[in-house]
DNA sequence: CGCAGCCTTGAAGTAAATCAAGGATTGTGG
DNA sequence: CCACAATCCTTGATTTACTTCAAGGCTGCG
C-alpha cells in the first residue's frame, strides 16, 4: 500500500527495521487539494497521518480570525502524531499545497507499539523534535526582528527541505504566499513583502512564483541567527 | 525518598496506580537555589528532573546574550523530561527561585517503561501537554500586542498555579521580575513595566514584591484571550 | 560604604502596523 | 468569450507600538 520508503527527512532518524515495521502499519494514502481545513481543533482524532508530498501548516487562531502559524510540515514529517497520546488537537491543521498523505489508524498504531517499545521511543522523539522546533520558533517570534526572523524562517525552510529530498540545489519550490509567510513570522502582510524585499536587495534570497532562490546561503543563515542544533540530526 | 503524593497539577492527569509507580522510581531529591544554570543547552543528560516546589525557566539563546524563556514550569512539572528520548536538550534550563526537584534516572526510568505501556504513554502525554503550550506561546508572541501578551502569560500562571495547588486564592506567590517576564512575553524589560502599570490602572492586576494580586479575573483572562483548552485539563 | 540588580519614568528614535491604492493573475459564472 | 470577484504582490503615506537611552530611587549584600 505505501510505496515509499521512508528514508528521508525526520523518518530518516528511524532505524532501517523501525521503518519497515512502520510501512506495514499504513492504513491508506490519500491526496487531498491546497488550502483544505484537515482537522480542527479540538475534534476527536482517531488517525495520524505521515506527509508524503506537499506542505501542511498548523494554526493557533482566536476568534478574530487572527492567526499565527505554529508549525510548518515537509515531506516526510508526520504531521499529527501528537494526536495519538492526547485524542485531539488544540490547534487546526491545514494543508498549503496539494498533498499526498498516509494515513495511521490509531488503534493499529497502538497495538503495533504496545509490543515495540524500541518504536514507541522513536516515535516519541519525533514527536519531541517538532516541540524543539515549537521552541525556536518561539525564540524567532518573541526575539528575533522581521528580518532576522524572516530570514531565520526561510533558513529552516532549507534546512529541512533539504534533508526531507525536496531540494538538492540553491532554488527549490516552496509555494507559500507572502500572507503564509507572515502567518508563519507573526508580522503583517504588507511588512513580509518588505522585508522579502529588503532580503531580495541584500542578495541574499529570491521568493518568486512560488521558488526560493539561495544566493548567499552563508548570509540567510547568519541574518537568521540560523543554527541547525536543534532539530536533532534531522 | 518522595514523600510527595504527586496528585496536582500536571501529574494530577495520571491515573493513582501511574502515580504511585512514579514515586517508587525516584533516585534523590534534592534542593538548588535560585538563578543556577541546572542544564546547558547540548549537554548529554542521564536524569530527568520533576519540579516539586518552585519555579524553573526554560530558555533559547543566542550568542550576543539575547535570549527568550520558551518555557516555565511549575510544581509537579517534569521539566526536562524531552531529555529521556532525545539524549540531550537544545535548550537551557534555569532555576528561577529556590527550587526543590525530584531526580529521575533514565536507566531506571527507561526499564520501567520498557515493560509499562500505559506510563510510556502517560509520560509521553505529559510531553505533548509541553509541545502545545509552546503552541500557544508562539501565538502569544506572534500574534498578540505587549499588553495583551502580558495578560495572556499571567492567565496562564494563575491557572497553571492554581491546579498545581500553588494558589487557592486572587492573590498568590509569582516570585517573577520584570526582566523574567520580559524574557518570557518577547519585549523589552522597560515595556514590561509599562504594560504591566497599564494592566495595573485598568484593574485588572498588580504584581509587587513576587506576589500577584488579580483583582479582575475576568478581565484578565479576556484582555489576554485566554482559553484554557490548550492545556488539556491539567 | 559602594556595587549590583531592580523598579520607575521621561524623551527620543526606530520598527512595524495600518490605511490606501493600483496592477497582475486566476478562477467563475454569464 | 468577457465581466467580475477574489487573491496576491507591490508601493507610498501615516500612525502606532515598541526599543533604546538616560536618569533617579530603592533594596540587599559583600
Amino acid at each position: 500500500m505505501l510505496q515509499d520508503t521512508l528514508d528521508r527527512g525526520m523518518l530518516g532518524l528511524l532505524d532501517q527495521s523501525i521503518r519497515e515495521r512502520l510501512r506495514g502499519l499504513c492504513t491508506e494514502t490519500r491526496n487531498v487539494g491546497a488550502r483544505q481545513l484537515m482537522s480542527p481543533a479540538g475534534k476527536p482524532l482517531n488517525a495520524s497521518l505521515l506527509l508524503l508530498d506537499g506542505l501542511m501548516g498548523r494554526y493557533v487562531s482566536d476568534r478574530q480570525g487572527r492567526r499565527q502559524m505554529v508549525a510548518i510540515q515537509v515531506a516526510y514529517d508526520f504531521v499529527d502524531l501528537h494526536a495519538l497520546p492526547l485524542g485531539h488537537l488544540d490547534h487546526d491543521v491545514e494543508s498549503l499545497t496539494d498533498v499526498r498523505i498516509a494515513v495511521f489508524d490509531h488503534d493499529v498504531l497502538r497495538e503495533a507499539l504496545r509490543g515495540d517499545f524500541e518504536m514507541t521511543m522513536a516515535l516519541w522523539r519525533l514527536t519531541l523534535i517538532d516541540a524543539a522546533i515549537h521552541r525556536h520558533w518561539g525564540f524567532r517570534l518573541g526575539r528575533l526582528r522581521a528580518l532576522a526572523g524572516m530570514a531565520n524562517f526561510l533558513a529552516e525552510m532549507d534546512y529541512r527541505m533539504r534533508r526531507a529530498g525536496s531540494s538538492q540545489d540553491t532554488e527549490f519550490s516552496l509555494p507559500l504566499t507572502q500572507p503564509d509567510l507572515s502567518d508563519a513570522c507573526g508580522m503583517s502582510p504588507v511588512h513580509a513583502n518588505r522585508v522579502l524585499r529588503e532580503l531580495r536587495e541584500a542578495g541574499i534570497c529570491t521568493l518568486r512564483d512560488g521558488r526560493l532562490a539561495i544566493t548567499d546561503r552563508e548570509g540567510l543563515y547568519r541574518t537568521g541567527e540560523f543554527k541547525s542544533d536543534y532539530l536533532y540530526g534531522i
